[in-house]
DNA sequence: GGCTGATTGATATATGTCAATTATTACTTC
DNA sequence: GAAGTAATAATTGACATATATCAATCAGCC
């Protein structure tokens, strides 16, 4: 019980600092520190939220799982991470599936006491309205991205977003399979490869098993710009 | 002044309604009443967001300016809405362009005075949070349909929309140009227009100058659901 | 040595682009 | 108010291209 004083305070722009330690004490009580291993589900689309999770460590993804099958990748979350899966605040309900890429730990927390916490403290409210509102406006920017950029354009942003926001070193090890970095771009895997190919052969980057190096990210944020 | 009575009250789910009188009072004092004429702008994409908006009456397009000058609308809003326009809450610039359809008539509300009440009514903030959450799961529903589906699922969306969402009625009157409603499916103006004579030609739906019929809404729904 | 995932190539298809034509609206001018 | 003219939007067709699909081969790995 006591990983939440070293956890949460680091979590997401501190929405927890706003809650004293009584608050807090009520909010973890009966919370439950499970570990998934890699491929494993976390929170499944389509299930009632009767909980919230705390992402401790490990890289998992958030899907929403769409029409035949396809599946979009919405971002890649980590330490630190508060996941609500999109219903949690309005309709009981969630919008998408989190599932492990490496071993994650994490807390699931009962929603319940998240509502009754929320209801009574208008500074933790406020601060979760922030938090969401910045998740909104990620998602339009995914939703503007995927929709008006070519496959190029769309290649070069998963790259950066991986260098600069997830792995946040330059030649970086990779746990995700070609089929997942295509989900995060909106295309098929075979497109996603060929694409790559295509920035290898400019030498923009260079690629191996596992791992990617961007050798001129200036280029890439050009070919990003672009669309 | 004597508005917001009539006004708010039924506005989005009753956000307001949690507010005593004091602080409706305090929210409306420095609000201003505005009319726009169709076609013009009545919050522009990248200004700050010194003010949120309330909707009287009219239509408008709510829309995300993208690269290369193309646009996505992501929903229209019609008498009673609220419009934060992505940013009130969490880095004061306005994500996306609200633009008059017919001539709408709206409130605009000091975004600061909205933070006050924020900060000291929990009650309200949550309502917000449930608005705000609502409107972030419309917006994944968006990527999703607009990523993963064809032309005639979105088209047929698009229509299903327009007749059960914002005009209520079967023949409807529409006053959105081809490019507009292109705008919303995610396609070219003239692709827009080849899916609805597929549509007329099938006998699915009827149109003339500025009114659409759907004669099968089955159909309709058939082909939406198949993508 | 079989399994899964990665890669490549050939091909099909969805969708966009461009240009031409027609309809519609708006605006003048008589 | 009618008629004509310009401007704008809608439609259609021919074509280009982005992207997906399918099948085959190849590489890494329990």
């Amino acid at each position: 019980m006591t990983c939440c004083v070293h956890c949460l305070p680091k979590a997401e722009a501190s929405i927890f600092e706003c809650l004293n330690k009584e608050d807090m004490d009520y909010l973890m009580t009966c919370k439950r520190n499970v570990i998934f291993n890699p491929g494993e589900t976390i929170i499944k689309q389509n299930t009632s939220t009767t909980h919230f999770v705390c992402i401790k460590d490990g890289l998992a993804k958030v899907l929403a799982e769409g029409h035949n099958g396809k599946n979009v990748i919405l971002k890649l979350i980590s330490t630190h991470s508060l996941v609500t899966a999109g219903g949690v605040i309005s309709d009981d309900i969630r919008h998408f599936t989190v599932s492990a890429l490496t071993q994650v730990e994490c807390c699931f927390i009962d929603s319940n006491r998240l509502h009754v916490l929320l209801s009574r403290n208008s500074r933790f409210a406020y601060e979760l309205l922030k938090y969401n509102n910045k998740q909104n406006l990620q998602m339009l920017d995914s939703l503007i991205r995927l929709n008006q950029k070519y496959m190029p354009g769309r290649v070069a942003d998963t790259l950066l977003y991986l260098k600069n926001e997830i792995y946040n070193s330059n030649p970086f090890n990779y746990k995700l399979s070609k089929q997942e970095f295509a989900e995060m771009s909106g295309m098929t895997k075979e497109s996603f490869i060929r694409n790559m190919k295509e920035l290898e052969v400019s030498g923009i980057i260079k690629q191996s098993r596992n791992e990617i190096e961007i050798l001129s990210e200036p280029e890439l944020i050009k070919i990003s710009k672009n669309g």
